[in-house]
DNA sequence: ACCGCATGTCAACGGTGTAGACCTACGGTT
DNA sequence: AACCGTAGGTCTACACCGTTGACATGCGGT
């Protein structure tokens, strides 16, 4: 009797075919794979097994395994929330530029769709999830007063800062946490002493990058030069 | 006698079967490949057919496809020149500056692998030409009298903000460049109005985007709160 | 004359994205 | 009650992919 013929094998999650499968589902299984093993962990053809659904099931709830991937950066870009906090608008800014190095920190695998999906695709056709930040600051900005124009370049640099930043914290990984010398942790024992002597010797600046400090310094100075730039909004 | 037996099918380049394949050789083409139909559009079996010999041949000068793409990353960054120019520190990182912007707008399709591939290598491992510009740019300001950590500290505030721009740049592709209407041209029209009312009514501002001019603000911007910030360093 | 090594080739394996035909169940209309 | 259109799910099949392992060839050194 107590033998369900043994159907019992899935992914961690393993519901193995409960209720229809939604968008929603599907995304946010999708995004869990790609945090546990990275992008190049991901295919239909897994999705459709953690889902318990033969994979050409994903078809009819998407076009494409791109559009799923856009699907993904657009979820994580939606906890982006845009004008929750108060204060003026350099605070609120620096409240998103908080969350969304939070959002890339949570999602490192997925920070390379971040970046580099939109590069795809023009402006109009992006999923509307990934414009709606977009959109939310410029309200922001627009009813602390700027001009639209200058609205859009506010924008434009903390966004070009947001992704080198995130891109920079990311790069800087430890290849072996363990290890108590800082040039074997970071693996820099590898390059010729002869060609890289001032980057060996940065070992120690190196193991010791502080993200969050880093963010700020370049908040600091993004801030005090559009302050100092741009006409400042009629209050 | 004279019937070479109809070997003369490859791509465009077309040298079947010339002298000995070289890492050179296999890397410049695949950026050929790259540079014109993506990364996407790229594969071993491909580049195979353009060099006229079996794919696996390519197996014989490099591990893996991550690592041909990894070379490609790195020839191009190998066209970064820095500490040509003289003049202070300043310009000298300017005209990095507008060297690598210019290597972006010449490769756009490879700059997903330059700002991408490094996620997954831990500094010690990344291929050397990719730590160049690193070590170089850190010569040119300990000359220029920075101590080494101020030196790492400008060096990422400047790649950083690179990345960025970069990114943001070629994010904004117009769709029908033939259209005269703004919002045709970039595809805003299919925004719902109600949802994006500034995003839609901003068209002209995106259309008349100006790369190279807001680079310059940006690096004004930057170098004006380095400066600031950091002990100045003595002359 | 021999060996070893660098280079190139071939066939094969297991994986991939997705087109197209099919099957089923259900809600609305007649 | 009979019908049908549609949405969701499944299956098969195709063309392609990255890469392993065995095999062929030619050259430089011993």
């Amino acid at each position: 009797m107590a033998d369900t013929p043994a159907r019992r094998t899935a992914e961690p999650h393993d519901l193995p075919d409960n209720g229809p499968v939604t968008r929603e589902l599907i995304l946010s299984r999708a995004l869990e794979i790609i945090d546990h093993d990275g992008i190049d962990g991901f295919s239909m053809r897994r999705l459709g097994k953690v889902l318990g659904r033969d994979p050409m099931t994903l078809y009819r709830h998407a076009p494409s395994k791109a559009a799923v991937l856009d699907g993904v950066a657009e979820i994580v870009l939606d906890q982006l929330t845009v004008g929750s906090a108060d204060g003026d608008w350099v605070t609120q800014l620096r409240e998103v530029a908080r969350d969304f190095r939070r959002l890339a920190l949570d999602h490192p695998h997925v920070v390379p769709l971040l970046v580099t999906r939109p590069l795809a695709t023009p402006l109009g056709l992006r999923p509307l999830g990934t414009l709606r930040p977009l959109e939310d600051i410029l309200r922001l900005l627009t009813r602390a007063g700027f001009g639209s124009s200058d609205a859009l370049q506010v924008y434009r640099a903390l966004f070009g800062f947001l992704h080198g930043h995130v891109l920079d914290e990311l790069q800087e990984r430890v290849e072996r946490p363990e290890e108590s010398d800082d040039l074997l942790r970071l693996g820099l024992h590898r390059l010729p002493i002869g060609d890289f002597p001032l980057l060996r010797g940065l070992a120690p600046v190196l193991a010791s990058y502080d993200g969050a400090a880093e963010l700020e310094r370049g908040l600091d100075i993004l801030f005090a030069g559009l302050t100092a730039t741009l006409a400042p909004p009629c209050p």
